[in-house]
DNA sequence: TATATTAATTGGTATAGACATCTATATTGA
DNA sequence: TCAATATAGATGTCTATACCAATTAATATA
């Protein structure tokens, strides 16, 4: 598996192995690798060089690791793209935090007119509610509310929405997601937010609401979400053409 | 500069000298670094301490090696973004609706420590200072305060100013503009905001600072601006590369 | 003079070991 | 039984050293 006299620098040899692992599905997202020693000891390396390729592949987003836990591989990859900067879990990741999230509710409703209307689906369609606590560090951040498209989204399960929902839809599902549209604004947190953010009342939030469509402009997701804004700013770089 | 004895890392500890340097423009694109083994010597530090410090400024863009001839400050530090630099005359007419301004104050004064800092210029250096109240439709939207160098962007007037500042840097003193970087986050308004956006107390605002860069990474201009919440959105197109 | 060689300098790869810090578990003591 | 304490094992930081590979400049040679 690894060939002291090849050319190929070792830590590139066990980057590309443990990569290939993961993609061919035998290390799976949440799975622990073994430790730093053990493939010291394994292939007769140095922990140093088993280093520097872990580090390879967690810049890659491949693995993150734990101090005094372990390494373990990540949710898929690309979600990153979408979401660019304002996307909860990158941000945080950014900012040197851990991000969690803490799931409240999963359940198909029918679609009220508004929803009906930004989903472009017909009122009382069946829709997927998802509602989740978004965590940094273990203090609740965020409130996200997420509508699916329960007819265009199909055999979506609680656990997949843990796991990555764009990975589902991409891979699974074989549709391509083109982009999006966000509107943030400015608003006092109401009774519900206050209690599940574990805020004062009347402080300010900020809003975020999304929506998300496939390569053929169809919505398949709308996302309301309220972050508290005391402890959180939209941070957004400009670049002009 | 480098503390043996902090608990900050060493490596983190350099990194973010480095970075500093170049943030403050001491270092400038395509400058070379001192070479790993002068950071070592220099600091007494290993050079693989030298080396981590690097290899994390690489995978942030900030700097790129050249095996056999050295370290050297990276040219753009981001990739080519998603949304364009908008003024409020701009985006408002997008929205279809007729902008004006009225001018408040227009003077100059000494730079304050944090104004000095974000313009990277020395305290108590002369700055332009523009507070004007954005409106739509003749309603109030913002109220926003503009900081500009007045060493770098010389012979500005209230004229100019009510004109376009933007065509005045780029045409007139042939300066090209590059970018920036947006921050956004809510608030309550404060007394000031409340009577010139003339809004009831204590409802939500959006707060945006921006500050804007020269193609040379001299950041001319800063702007903090309060939107009325209850008016205004803003508005992120998203798409996927 | 023009070309080839060599030396010096740079980043790249790799080793071995020390100690720190964090986590989970086992053990001990009240 | 419960809580504090020890420990084993994980990653994190850091050192010192060695040699490799690419580049550049100085030097020797035809």
């Amino acid at each position: 598996m690894i060939d002291k006299r090849s050319p190929i620098p070792i830590y590139h040899q066990l980057e590309e192995s443990i990569k290939q692992l993961i993609e061919s599905g035998q290390l799976n997202p949440g799975d622990a690798l073994p430790s730093e020693r053990e493939y010291s000891d394994k292939f007769g390396i140095s922990r140093m060089t088993v280093r520097q390729a872990i580090i390879n592949l967690v810049n890659d987003r491949y693995l993150y690791r734990v101090k005094g836990k372990g390494t373990f591989v990540m949710e898929q990859k690309f979600e990153q793209n979408l979401h660019g900067l304002t996307s909860f879990t990158e941000d945080m990741k950014a900012r040197g935090m851990e991000p969690s999230s803490k799931l409240i509710n999963f359940e198909i409703i029918p679609a009220n007119a508004k929803l009906a209307s930004l989903l472009q689906i017909p009122e009382y369609g069946p829709v997927y509610e998802i509602q989740r606590i978004r965590l940094a560090e273990d203090i609740p951040m965020a409130f996200e509310r997420t509508y699916i498209s329960a007819n265009l989204v199909q055999g979506l399960t609680s656990e997949i929405v843990k796991n990555s929902l764009y990975s589902y839809i991409e891979e699974t599902l074989s549709m391509k997601i083109a982009g999006g549209r966000q509107v943030i604004e400015a608003a006092i947190a109401n009774a519900e937010e206050v209690k599940l953010l574990e805020i004062p009342e009347h402080i300010p939030v900020l809003i975020m609401e999304r929506s998300s469509r496939l390569e053929d402009n169809r919505i398949f997701e709308v996302v309301k979400s309220t972050y508290r804004a005391d402890r959180y700013k939209f941070m957004i770089d400009l670049t002009r053409p």
